[in-house]
DNA sequence: GTCTGTGAAGCTCTTCACAGCG
DNA sequence: CGCTGTGAAGAGCTTCACAGAC
C-alpha cells in the first residue's frame, strides 16, 4: 500500500489521466480554501464524476487514501504532478504568432502547471526577431536548432494551415515527441509520437448536437 | 436504407459525434481537392481510425455509401450537417475580451462551420462600448436582454474566474443550454445544460504523461 | 475481385456492492 | 456508523469477419 507510481501490470487508461487533470484542477481550490483532507464524495462532485469511479481511478497508482479523513490535499496533488510527469518544468515552443499564438504567449496558466513557453517561431519573415509578449520570435530556417538548445519537448502548433505538416516533421526529425495542435488540418505524426487537437469547432458542433437531442438518445454524456 | 436522420431506436455515442468532426474536416480537404467520392479506407486513414469504425459511425444514422464508388464527399459533409445542427447558423456569444477572447473574435473559422460569434461581454467597464475585431462589447448588465435579442444559444467562456459560475447562471436563466468554456474553474451548469470544457494544460498534462510511458502500458491510445 | 453495412465477438470502461478498516 | 480499495457485474465501444451488392 501507499505506493507511489503505478502497479506494475496495470494497463493505465487514457480516460483516468484525463480525469487526473480535472482532479488537480479541484484539489488546487480546495488547497487555496486551506481544506486539508477530501473524500471521494466531495471530489467527486466537484468533478462531475461518480464516487466509484474516482477511487478506481487512482486505484490505478496505489492506495491514496486515508481512511477516515480521505485523501490528503496537497499530497494527492504532488502525487499527480509525479504521475504526470509535471513535477520538473518542460520546454514547449510555439509554432504561428497570429492572434491565438500571442493570446497563448500571455497565458499565465502554462507555468502554473509546469510548462515553460521558452520560444516561439514564425513562418512571417516580418515577425522573425521581434519580441512576443517577452519571448523572442524565431525564424522557422531555425527550428531545428533552436529545439535542440532548449531541449523543446513540446510543440504548440497556432500557425496556418500551410507549412503545418512540414512544420510536425522537421520538429519530430528534430527529437519532439508531443505536439498540442491548434490548427484544424488533417495532419499525421510519425510512430512514437503524439499530437493532441484542440478543435474548437468539434467541440461546438459536439454542443449543437447535444442541444437537439432528448437525453435519453445519447449515451456517455460526461459531467 | 439512404435514410437521412438516425434510426428510430439507436442511440447515439458521443464518440462518434466527435468523429463526425473530424470525418467532415477531412472531406473538406478532399473536396478542395475536387475529389467527388471517397472509400471508408481513406477516409478512415485521413482521420486516423479504422475503417471498421468509420462505417459504423455512419451507420449510426442511416446508410451513406455506395457500394463500389464509396461516400459521395459532398452529400457526407452536408449530412453531416444536418446531423449536428450547424446546416442553419447559430448565434454564439463571448464572455471575456482579454487576449484569449480577442484571439477568438478574429477567429474566422466559426462562420466556416455555421456558427457566427454575435456579441461579446467583458466585466471590465473601461471595454464596454467598445468594439474589438467588428463586434461591439457589452456590459455584463446587458447579459440577458441581449442573449434574447439576439436568440444566443451557446456561451462561449474566456473571462477570468471570479464572475464565472455567475455568467453560466445567468444564462442558463436567460436560455442559453451550451457553454464552451475555456476558463480553467470548477464550474456547475443547471439540468439540462451542457458544458464543454477547453483545458489546454489538462491536453499539455497528457501529452507529458504519454511521453514518459512505454507504449504498451497505456490503452486506448488514439491516432 | 472490392466495396459497404452489420451480427457477433472481444475488449475496455464504469458502476455496483461489499470486505476490511477506523 | 462511514470510509477506502476492489472483485465482479454491467454497459458501452471497437474490431472482426462475412453476406450481399456491384
Amino acid at each position: 500500500m501507499a505506493s507511489i507510481g503505478t502497479k506494475r501490470d496495470a494497463k493505465i487508461s487514457l480516460n483516468t489521466v484525463e480525469r487526473l487533470s480535472l482532479y488537480r484542477r479541484a484539489l488546487e481550490e480546495l488547497s487555496h480554501e486551506k481544506i486539508q483532507y477530501v473524500h471521494s464524495h466531495r471530489l467527486a462532485a466537484l468533478t462531475g464524476v461518480t464516487p466509484a469511479q474516482l477511487r478506481r481511478d487512482l486505484a490505478t497508482f496505489g492506495s491514496f487514501g486515508n481512511i477516515s479523513r480521505g485523501y490528503d490535499v496537497r499530497q494527492m496533488s504532488a502525487t499527480i504532478s509525479r504521475i504526470v510527469g509535471t513535477d520538473e518544468v518542460q520546454n514547449l515552443a510555439l509554432v504561428g504568432v497570429g492572434h491565438l499564438g500571442r493570446a497563448l504567449l500571455s497565458y499565465k496558466g502554462f507555468e502554473e502547471r509546469g510548462f515553460h513557453v521558452a520560444a516561439a517561431f514564425d513562418a512571417d519573415p516580418d515577425k522573425a526577431g521581434r519580441v512576443f509578449a517577452g519571448r523572442r520570435c524565431y525564424s522557422m530556417d531555425d527550428l531545428e536548432e533552436v529545439i535542440s538548445t532548449l531541449n523543446v519537448r513540446i510543440l504548440v502548433l497556432a500557425s496556418h494551415p500551410q507549412g503545418l505538416q512540414d512544420a510536425i516533421d522537421r520538429a519530430a526529425a528534430a527529437g519532439v515527441r508531443c505536439f498540442l495542435n491548434f490548427v484544424p488540418k488533417i495532419t499525421s505524426v510519425p510512430d512514437g509520437c503524439f499530437i493532441e487537437q484542440i478543435d474548437i469547432s468539434a467541440k461546438l458542433e459536439k454542443l449543437s448536437f447535444l442541444s437537439r437531442q432528448k437525453v435519453d438518445q445519447v449515451s456517455a454524456v460526461r459531467r
